[in-house]
DNA sequence: AGCTCTTGCTACCCTGCAGTAGCACGGGCC
DNA sequence: GGCCCGTGCTACTGCAGGGTAGCAAGAGCT
């Protein structure tokens, strides 16, 4: 989840030297791992540019130096939790094609686990697509590159079962990017303990997909 | 698209006072609508936070005062945009159920105009999806109960349909609201002079709330 | 021509927050 | 027990940007 750790770290924080040894190293991963985590529920919250480190710091009982101390700058705390959401939906992607099965159910199965991964992970999810514009240049570029790949995964995938007679849409990739609105929307859309629950929210989505790549009647 | 004209503006902006004459306040009102467009596309395109007041009135040839002359302050500024940006698509949805036809005609009538109103007002949805969290808790009250009205008429749409044995699915409500997400997926999906033409996005628009409101196979 | 009313601008203020310098404290080690 | 190093904190700085006070220039009127 932390691909950046020892390259994006090396630069400076403390963290990066203090990691001599395995048990110092994991401490300081955790350590950032909890500050991304208050992080992204506050910015999930109440946006990225308006919550200060100051009231990170105060939900972590801590100070804003020791932020400072793990993150370079708020913008890396950003790119972090932006990098933790899409990556999450990768990982999640790429896990579901593991499984063996027709395209159609290994559509299924891709969507029963991205839309999973992304109720539960709602706060990385949301920033990640709320706040696109607060990143510095490089850091969006790269995140755009890792959205890209999902939706190729996808199309592949789609591609494949057109072929295979299971599917029937126009456009492959135009018909992923679809999918991808519709799983995206549900970051934006559930609320725990809202109205519908989160199985039934998985449910319609998969429905929702099934619909979208078969032939209608 | 203004409503709130005379009444938000009446408290102690000169434009107020100066809406003596109509012609006075015809300019007036012709002011504010240039600020407002100016302003909705630097919001969408590097965000309400990070976009300052003195970039706005730049691209205005004017100065910050001037647009302190029309509007109380950035708050205001992306309330205007919000509310345009939900309204428009109310309004296309009022304007479409006023033909009459089947519930299966007039949804995809609906469809077809509030997407067509999407990609043509990108600016202002897109800010109004994307900046909720930065608008004043009552201002987020009035667009969130804009929102909820789009929600009930289209639900109420997919009722009569359902009743009239022409849609089938589990429940209006919730499917209303997977409609209003690939609706508004639109907004952060389109992009001009892409890959695929305004046309081609709202026929596929069309072509998946079909295929999620009618029996699959 | 002087008077006034409108409109926009110049030139500020001031707060809030990102980011930093350097200290204090505590625990391990000789 | 003294020394050092890792860790977090106190106490700042700097500045960007929202918001304002008050002037200047023009237009129309008498």
């Amino acid at each position: 989840m932390f691909a950046a750790e020892g390259t994006v770290t090396a630069d400076g924080t403390r963290s990066a030297r203090a990691a001599t040894t395995p048990l110092k190293s994991e401490v300081a991963a955790y350590k950032r791992r909890r500050i991304v985590e208050e992080a992204s529920r506050l910015f999930f919250s109440a946006g990225y540019e308006t919550t200060t480190l100051d009231a990170v710091a105060e939900r972590l009982h801590v100070t804003k130096p020791f932020i400072y101390s793990y993150y370079k700058n708020k913008g890396e705390l950003l790119y972090d939790i932006c990098q933790t959401g899409i990556q999450l939906s990768l990982t999640a992607l790429e896990d579901a094609l593991e499984v063996e099965g027709t395209a159609t159910e290994q559509l299924k199965m891709v969507v029963e686990r991205v839309a999973r991964i992304i109720i539960e992970n709602q706060q990385y999810i949301s920033v990640y697509q709320r706040e696109e514009k607060s990143l510095a240049s490089e850091d969006a570029r790269r995140i755009r590159e890792l959205r890209h790949r999902f939706d190729q995964i996808l199309s592949r995938l789609l591609a494949r079962g057109k072929q295979a007679g299971e599917f029937e849409f126009d456009d492959a990739s135009r018909t992923a990017l679809w999918i991808g609105g519709i799983l995206s929307w549900i970051a934006n859309w559930y609320h725990e303990g809202g109205r519908w629950s989160a199985t039934e929210v998985v449910m319609d989505a998969i429905s929702i997909v099934m619909r979208l790549v078969v032939k209608p009647r």
